[in-house]
DNA sequence: ATAAAAACATACTAGTTGGTATTTTTTATA
DNA sequence: TATAAAAAATACCAACTAGTATGTTTTTAT
């Protein structure tokens, strides 16, 4: 049992640094030498965890990217009360509460997708998947809005709730090549226009 | 005068071939040689024309990245017209025109961006320059539409510049994760209803 | 015609890459 | 306490990386 726990605190361990790595320098450009060197492991322990190095990218999608979006641009969504506030709520105070560090390395996830979303299927469908679940939570509060007449009716949900998270990824990676947040606070700006021309 | 010639023909092939490899493959995991031998020629060659990679990165941005955005979304903004038709027009017809090759492996700057955006400074700055000037174009024609009566005064010409640029490189990223069009549809849905909240 | 210079080719280096084979250490169980 | 199995370390490999040194060919100027 001991023995499983180690197993797990250094999966753990390679995991969190990799993560770490992979956003600050990105996937292709960190080399599992980066990695284990970061984790103060040897090459033979993470080849004794690890098949290759797409699986470790695959777990740290899954485990710390996948999480990171989840707790918060998802997880916010099905809070309770007045859909249009929790909306604005949610973009605005996670784009306000973003460290220097994250905003000048941007998205994780978007990252991910600009620098291996083609012509790699395993990772294409694992980060699909995350907005796929983003999206839909943004459907089904964008739906309860309607139902409880705070959004307007004529609108597409599915419509709207692409076009922010397109909105929000772009800004992330634009982001990166600025020094200061004029052009994140331009994003706002044209955020909080866009909400206010949903409401009912 | 025939060498001067000969060389910026050669000059034009590698820049030709190496965009080509970076928007397929990534800036960082194309090789001089994948670059070299795609344009027939020798490693001596190649360090005969430039100082090295990032010498050559830098011009495929400057020749070749920023003269698609220019020709694709810059110069058909400075059109005459009605202004929001022009806005309409430029970005719809742009995602429409799209062939396969092209949604597959997203927006050749966007690419970069994410790819060497950050602690990058040169790839920075020579990137910045083409979203400057595109937004710079917009802010521009979304005045005159302004001036014209046919866009709301009370908006920030900024904003909506900014909020149009971000959503359209987001989705470039995101579409690369599908292998049908139903998200990019689901994004001209989402850009429709946007402008048309713009309109006086 | 010839010498210099530019364009390009060949062969190489030193370092890095992902991954493997083998050995040592730690842990669990009999 | 002996033994098997898991965890981790060491040492290695072939392929690849950006870049260089040194050639050879082609063009240009005199």
């Amino acid at each position: 049992m001991q023995q499983e726990l180690k197993s797990q605190l250094t999966k753990q361990q390679i995991v969190q640094e990799a993560f770490t790595l992979f956003y600050e320098k990105g996937f292709k450009t960190t080399s599992i030498n980066d990695v284990v060197k970061a984790a103060r492991l040897t090459k033979g322990a993470f080849y004794h965890h690890y098949k290759n190095k797409e699986q470790l990218g695959l777990e740290v999608i899954e485990l710390k990217v996948r999480k990171r979006v989840y707790d918060g641009m998802i997880l916010p969504l099905s809070d309770a009360g007045n859909p249009m506030e929790i909306l604005e709520k949610t973009f605005l105070n996670r784009i306000k509460s973003f460290p220097f560090y994250d905003k000048q390395n941007g998205c994780p996830m978007n990252n991910f997708i600009n620098e291996i979303g083609n012509y790699e299927t395993a990772y294409q469908s694992a980060l699909k998947h995350i907005v796929e679940t983003w999206k839909a939570a943004l459907i089904t509060l964008i739906n309860r809005g309607k139902n409880e007449k705070c959004i307007k009716q004529n609108i597409s949900s599915e419509a709207v709730a692409v076009y922010l998270i397109s909105a929000f990824e772009g800004i992330r990676g634009i982001r990166k090549l600025y020094n200061d947040d004029d052009i994140l606070n331009q994003y706002i700006s044209g955020l909080k226009l866009y909400l206010n021309q949903l409401k009912a």
